[in-house]
DNA sequence: TATAATAATAGTAACAATTATCATTATTGA
DNA sequence: TCAATAATGATAATTGTTACTATTATTATA
């Protein structure tokens, strides 16, 4: 199911996650709108990011937990703090040749990659 | 809670997930091992993965879905097929400075990382 | 080698994250 | 304006995982 028509509710997400640059869970983003629009339901907030995912609208990021959503399309790579459990942007220069130079070490077709970096971040080691 | 006492249902866990190349779920590990020992528990083999992966016996990897297992706990680095949805090890050489060079990108202290690429295993492109 | 302390287990319930269902509403092209 | 249908809200169902508890197994020490 590919996004044809628009809606409110869609807008509203997307504009929402483009404008925070932390990565927040479904829910986070759930519970920011919902005092603007109070019958937004989280399973369109579901709905909605899957979708944006899938053509590559926005980024879903499994780290364990809820998953993260990243309004940033571009590859860019990211840190996980084990205290707070927030992922932060990582602004490391992507390696542009690293999937073509994997490809021989791996058994199919590479189309994508990502890094994950695991620490503490500031705000929890101070 | 760490490891202190030994279980035949734990060396079987490790045993099994050591002997495998694929990364199995916790669900595929307790199937495997349902047969030799028709009494286990789901929970016992959560538990266990936990604690071995907390340890750093074992290596839990996140990428949507159910975690999946590994039992070489040296960092490597894997590719996820979209069509199986299985994970496999990608030989490619640990980037062994990336974790000093991304700190000065980051905002905290990095104590490990992950590099997952996505594409479509020689199994599904046949 | 018994025994006492307690870690680990099986079985099950509870929980969290996500997806599916379906009647209603909103969008859009003709 | 209206018909076709995509998208929604509300809720139920599903999936993956953790928590609970009485029982069993392990292990250090007498």
């Amino acid at each position: 199911m590919a996004v044809t028509k628009r809606s409110k509710q869609r807008d509203a997400i997307v504009n929402e996650l483009c404008q925070r640059h932390d990565h927040p869970t479904a829910e986070e983003i759930y519970l920011a709108l919902k005092t603007a629009m109070p019958n937004l339901s989280l399973g369109t907030v579901y709905r909605n990011l899957n979708m944006l995912s899938e053509d590559g609208t926005i980024q879903k990021i499994s780290v364990g937990g809820a998953d993260h959503f990243d309004g940033n399309a571009m590859n860019h790579y990211h840190m996980l703090c084990s205290e707070c459990k927030r992922l932060y942007d990582v602004s490391y220069p992507v390696i542009e040749d690293i999937e073509e130079k994997a490809v021989s070490f791996a058994d199919g077709k590479i189309t994508s990659h990502t890094i994950t970096f695991f620490g503490v971040c500031n705000g929890c080691l101070h």
